[in-house]
Order: structure tokens, then sequence, then C-alpha cells
DNA sequence: GTTATTGCAAACATTTTGCACCAGC
DNA sequence: GCTGGTGCAAAATGTTTGCAATAAC
């Protein structure tokens, strides 16, 4: 699932602004690994994303795939996401949205929030919590996977 | 984090009654397990729940934990979340509710339905997904996590 | 008595870490 | 030359599995 390349440059442009002003250095690296996750909208995982640099760069370990994430997502350029599979996934961030589960195959699928308005949270109700996001998770089956069953 | 002992044994009586329906031997460590799950709302992991039966039935193992949280997963009586850390962490089924993660401790705490309306689902923008439940996560800071910083 | 379940330990998958080497300022 | 980043391999973590012994029905 590929994203359109004007969208891929866009998010390219943020990530240097974003590494210049916090002093990370813009290695060959964490170029390649980012620019592969901002091309491909299907939350892959660190293991497909080392795959798909790889051949390219076939010094890169698997290794520096998982730091570099990290410390992107530290730096808010890169989201973590909890699915129902237990190995991580990751997504270049881009704004609200939230994620359909495939229940057969793992996959996961956005949803645009205009798809899915945002429930509006009653703060009195939640006592002392503070919120800072909200996640929606819709669980089902994927069209691919109705078709296969 | 307790709950009040006339849902518990609610639980239990559920549970019981679905073991016995599906044929599923009613064993000491599964009963010593689903207890100590419904007896405590915190989501724990299968490390802690180990922790807490382990002291009345020495000889349970943590293997057993997992399978047997996972068979009862499989029955619809336990439900495994997904967080931001990453072990999995396990609810005695008990209806529709939603959760909050403290992004500084990663405790979990339930959010009542009532605090936080299900957005309504257009079916029309989502294609050909089946969609079949639909888990809302907020993520904050809780009330503890704010005054010890 | 049969079959399902357990305990144990080993295997497994994913992610993190220590350390020596390397690259860029 | 310093600083920070990378590659590699080992370690740590969380979870699953094979198998023989055991307990439930």
């Amino acid at each position: 699932m590929d994203t359109d390349p004007i969208a891929v440059e866009r998010r390219l442009a943020l990530f240097r602004r974003r590494c210049a002003e916090r002093g990370l250095a813009l290695t060959p690296q964490r170029l390649a690994i980012y620019h592969a996750l901002a091309g491909d909208d299907s939350h892959p995982t660190a293991e497909a994303l080392y795959r798909r640099v790889k051949p390219a760069m076939p010094s890169l370990s698997l290794g520096t795939v998982y730091r570099t994430l990290e410390l992107l997502q530290g730096h808010g350029l890169v989201t973590r996401l909890h699915t129902t599979d237990d190995t991580a996934r990751f997504d270049a961030e881009r704004g609200e949205h939230h994620h359909f589960i495939c229940t057969a195959c793992s996959r996961v699928f956005d949803v645009p929030e205009a798809a899915l308005p945002r429930p509006s949270v009653e703060p009195a109700a939640l006592g002392g919590f503070r919120v800072e996001a909200c996640r929606i998770q819709l669980l089902g089956v994927c069209p691919d996977c109705q078709r296969h069953v």
C-alpha cells in the first residue's frame, strides 16, 4: 500500500526540518528508514521495514531500525501502534485518523476521521484523568478476508 | 484494584456455566486463575496473575496461566488488551467499556461507556469492511502520575 | 480407563543492549 | 579528535510448545 509521492515529499521535508531543529544527525540509515515508512501506509513492522530497506543498503542492521523508530517516535515523527498481534507496527505521523484491524489477517487499515467522528469526552465523568489522545480501533473482517473464507 | 464480591460471584457462576456448556474441565488451576482475574479490575498481566495465584497453589506454572487465558479468551470469558507497553493485559469479560491508558505508568483504567458515548460508525464510509467491535483508548496521565511529577 | 490438562524446560519471536568500530562535524 | 551513530552479537523479555506425568470426567 503506497502513499502518493507528493505526500511522501511533504513528510520527508518535515523529517529533515525536525532533525535539524532537534540536532539529530541526518544519516543515510535514518533517511532510508523514514523514507520507507513515509511511503508505506500498511503500518509495517520493524522487520518489514528492514526487509524493504536492506536491498539498497546491505549493511543495515535490524537493531538500527529499532533504534531509529524509537528515536523518531520520541520526536513525534513516528507512531507505534499496538494491535491484536503482538508485534509493533509503525506509522509515519500524519494527523488524526483511526484504525481498522482485521481479526483474520491482522492487517491494519486507516480510517479517516471523517468516517468516525471523535466522540466528545465528558471531562467531568473522567475525574482527574488528563486525556491527551483518543484512539479508536475498529475490529472486524476486511474485504479480502471476507472473500477468502 | 478489587471488584466487589457480588460481581465476582456473578462472573464465577458464568465461568462454571460456560465451562459446563463447552465441555471444559473445571480444574483447580482454571478456577484459581479465573477467580484471580475476576476479582481484579487492574487489567493484570499473565505474570501478575501468576504471582497472585502461586502462593495458594505452588505447583502452578506460568505456562498454564498463558494456556488458560488463551483458552478462556477463545470461549469469550477473557479479553486480551493491547496497550502501550508490550505485555498483554487481561480482563474478565464484563460488557462494553473502554480504557484509559496512562502514558506514564502504563496502568489501564476502565472508562464506563456512559462517559464516552460510542461514535456512530458510518458503514458507507468504510467500504466493504465488516465492523464487529469498536474499542476506544484514551491516552493521557492518570491522577497519581499527575501528582508524582 | 480415556482423554484432557498440567508442569517443566526448551524453543521461539521480538526487542533491547554493550561494545568496538566508523562517520561526520 | 570528539561526538554520536552503526553493526554485530549477545542478552533480555514475553510467550508458546513438546512431552511425560497427572488428574478430571
